[in-house]
DNA sequence: CTTTAATAACTGACCAGTCAGTTATCAAGT
DNA sequence: ACTTGATAACTGACTGGTCAGTTATTAAAG
């Protein structure tokens, strides 16, 4: 037999300031698919059109990659979010509002979807990851909403109720969405409207703070 | 130097009944901490109290002992709970506190509440274990709360709402708690009162629901 | 003494990390 | 332009350690 077909193949191309947030996205795949210990590096490489060594030239171990990555979405949209809030004078429905329809598209469709769930899966082997993640992200955020909900109280927009709670009451169903997308719906569960859910969570949720003497 | 202390060690008792119980619950606790494939075969036999060659005269497999344990507390106190549930004739403020209570005692105390991180964890590389406990658990416990909004909206107690996205909302925060109690709250978070937390919950939620024109 | 639960030493596969060699790219020399 | 030599990005075969699963052996139990 002759050889079938001389690849010819211009093999690869130097990309040096490319590779590294390649590298990261392919990791971001895999580590979601796999979790920290299946995820082998030929995987990570061949998803990222690089060979394993070529990992090893921007990242000196596969746990550096996975905290690389880790990090590298904190301070995204979330966290500036929160400095814009901090002064943000208009009313606590129209704030969740705007905040829930954002969030609730990245749900949807984005691919940092996936985050959340690789930090809870390996947060028992990489207990400062998680910490790193609870003071970067979680904190910061409950912080920005327990903000916003006392400066409702105050305002007698919203009725007598422990803030810090109802922080939490207000994300749960968007870490229930974020669950629902990675690990539900792949099995084939049937079709879910995340912007339904969350705006249907909305309504039920402001009227469920409305003081008792409520405005006509 | 001679040698420091021959270890008596009352070497073992045979067990058979007793073994397998055990070893589950070894390796719930070990799959909770690691993961499937961070796990080490030696830490749970380890912890069971064997040695690894005794796993394998229970189980075949790592696989099939990662699948009986995820099997094995399907079926307790929700799925028995949804069949009461079904003819239940209480308001559904009764019942969902009845619920709540009970859920919210297990967040806080049970060993079970690291199983959904374990699931969670292992989808991906586990799909039909995913789906396994979505049609097992997930689809009947929100099929169970569907009913009883949907009773409830029937009985005018509830205003008009998609009874199937109240279910979720319904278990948004529970599942909230679990994550938290299993990722976050390692990390020395501030303490969280999980009771306090569900009932505040409730608390909003019915209110959030109630009919337009509500009873005296 | 026989049966069998349990052990502990062993094997083989798999994979993170290494490194000697290959090839794209660029610049200096003609 | 058009070599050619130097540099560094990239490759892929190799290694050393780890761990799932096996098996020869030991000892509990009746």
């Amino acid at each position: 037999m002759s050889v079938p077909h001389e690849k010819p193949a211009r093999s690869w191309s130097r990309r040096k300031q490319a590779r590294p947030g390649e590298i990261l996205d392919a990791a971001l795949t895999v580590f979601a698919e796999k979790g920290f210990a299946a995820a082998r590096m030929e995987d990570i490489a061949a998803r990222a059109g690089v060979t394993k060594g070529t990992i090893y030239l921007y990242f000196p171990s596969k746990e550096e990659v996975f905290k690389s990555l880790a990090r590298k979405h904190v301070g995204d949209t979330l966290v500036n979010a929160a400095e814009q809030a901090r002064q943000y004078e208009g009313s606590v429905r129209e704030f969740l509002t705007i905040l829930l329809t954002v969030v609730g598209n990245k749900i949807q469709h984005g691919e940092v979807a996936v985050l959340p769930k690789i930090i809870i899966a390996e947060s028992g082997n990489f207990p400062e990851l998680a910490r790193f993640w609870r003071t970067e992200v979680i904190d910061k955020a409950l912080g920005m909403l327990t903000g916003v909900i006392a400066k409702g109280i105050e305002r007698g927009e919203v009725r007598q109720v422990p803030a810090e709670y109802v922080a939490r009451l207000c994300v749960a169903p968007v870490v229930m969405s974020i669950i629902w997308r990675t690990v539900i719906a792949p099995t084939d569960a049937v079709p879910f409207d995340y912007q339904k859910f969350l705006s249907l969570h909305l309504d039920v949720l402001l009227k469920g703070l409305e003081p008792e003497g409520r405005k006509p």
